[in-house]
DNA sequence: CGGTATCCTGCAGGATACTG
DNA sequence: CAGTATCCTGCAGGATACCG
């Protein structure tokens, strides 16, 4: 049974509503945030040390791209020094499972691409 | 009960895995070309069509690049005028569920998403 | 500590013209 | 019909410096 009748969700209006949330998660940064906001409540710096390679003008973009779609919740404590902590709303969350799915998949499949493009390339260089 | 267990599998290797693939399946087309071939074998000018706004060089790129990961294959009939077909292989398949799991996840959450934007920007615009 | 502001670069991807 | 080849542009994202 072919799973064609429900890739109209996909393709739906053009690919615009799914692409738009596409170019949004599959920025770099963002699905890496959120899973590393997965483990609870965590401030600015402790998620600067935890994604190696982000920098900070990155980590507040993506930061506040996901506070203001509102997957992720900003909090600021009046103490001194600041407190910044961010969290996953429930929206943001349900976020997680779908991602798990694609990233399986990823895992999965990592050995079996890898394996395609070496042998791509040997059929490549033949051809010349 | 947390999935955070789980997301091991997304912060990994610092993501680098997942990204990978990420980057190659958000590249704008790849995902639309994939729900577009699950309908069956499909000729290049019938893509063409049937995916609006595509460009002939965008469609060609993307359809290299996913036979070269293995996740569709290329039929070329020795005619004339020439005819070549696409059609998804068993990993490319594989790709719709997990696919279709975001993009359930995606329409969802629309407007959710909307709503807290437009939120964000009036409580921007209050702010200043 | 938790950010902005600014500059800079690579490259994804569009437009267009040509081809076996 | 099914592509290449070439040129061009915007902008994601890195580096760096400064700020409350």
């Amino acid at each position: 049974m072919s799973e064609y009748e429900h890739t109209c969700m996909i393709r739906g209006d053009g690919g615009k509503t799914l692409r738009a949330i596409l170019d949004q998660i599959c920025n770099k940064w963002t699905l890496l945030v959120v899973a590393t906001l997965d483990q609870g409540t965590v401030r600015f710096t402790d998620l600067h040390h935890q994604i190696p390679g982000i920098s900070q003008r990155m980590l507040t973009l993506t930061l506040r791209n996901l506070e203001r779609d509102g997957l992720v919740a900003r909090t600021v404590h009046a103490e001194v020094p600041p407190r910044v902590e961010y969290a996953l709303t429930a929206v943001g969350k349900s976020l997680i499972a779908p991602a798990l799915a694609l990233a399986g998949w990823a895992i999965e499949h990592v050995p079996h691409i890898e394996a395609s493009r070496e042998a791509y390339l040997r059929a490549g260089s033949r051809r010349g």
